[in-house]
DNA sequence: TATTGTTATACTCTATAACTATA
DNA sequence: TATAGTTATAGAGTATAACAATA
């Protein structure tokens, strides 16, 4: 399924190439994801809200713009999670209108595993580079995450 | 947002940042994918659905493979699409229970354009390497995505 | 007035179960 | 009986618009 294909001009055959090999390697990495996050009846919004309440507690609009969707969503999102005992809202005394979440113990516990499982998962993949390998491609990686 | 982080042995730090690296990289890619799908009223999936038709013909069954959903989630999702006139159902001649799906012109060009759009995209990122480099980066992509 | 969240609404995506038609 | 799709149903995810409370 070469997602993309459309520039034949001699010096962007590479780029061209890598950009498929990122596309594919997207689609398998959020397939690992989605798998693991259903097995926990987690959707991969829920896992990622999980992922980042696990370093920092965030009040609604900080979700979601690390989401990148509408507070009205977030709300929907915090609401059912909430009432699965993975999260607390709290108010900020600071500011009446502002609402904090916050991971309870269950919700961190459950961020812990689904980590846990997301290494086991993807690792087969990444066991087939040697560490030198995994160096290159680490800092190749992100190297170009940083211009982004 | 480190999605993964629990493994701390010596060597296997090297492969937790490659997970990391693994991880954002997908989710960057994967926000691009949506993003220009969404300018063109594309689901993440319609527009996967779009990329499988461009090069084939596909039974539904096929295509509920290929997308890993379950054949009356296909089902609606073929519905909207040929409601908007990028594809169409037709019969197969030798097994009346079988449909095929192909693409229209109007859903062909959609396709196309949107691969130039996802390259455009992702090009400011790619850019950042140079030609040696893209390849090693490919070559190394690749090669995990043998053996998945 | 502006900001923070929630609610009402509507649509897409998704799976399960029950169904129809064909093999 | 088994297979290929569709339909009915239900729930999650999503955005827009209207709203309430606070600043």
């Amino acid at each position: 399924m070469p997602f993309t294909e459309s520039a034949t001009q001699p010096a962007q055959l590479d780029q061209q190439a890598l950009i498929d090999a990122l596309v594919r390697t997207s689609f398998v990495t959020m397939a690992v994801l989605t798998k693991i996050g259903a097995e926990h009846d987690l959707s991969l919004t829920q896992l990622r809200m999980l992922a980042i309440l696990r370093d920092r507690r965030a009040k609604m609009s900080a979700l979601a713009d690390y989401l990148g969707l509408d507070k009205s969503t977030i709300s929907g999102l915090v609401d059912r999670a909430e009432k699965r005992g993975l999260l607390q809202r709290e108010a900020n005394p600071v500011d009446g209108r502002s609402v904090e979440v916050v991971l309870t113990r269950e919700g961190t516990e459950l961020a812990a595993r689904g980590a846990t499982e997301i290494a086991g998962s993807l690792s087969p993949m990444t066991n087939t580079l040697n560490r030198a390998e995994m160096h290159r491609l680490t800092t190749l990686l992100e190297r170009m995450l940083e211009h982004h």
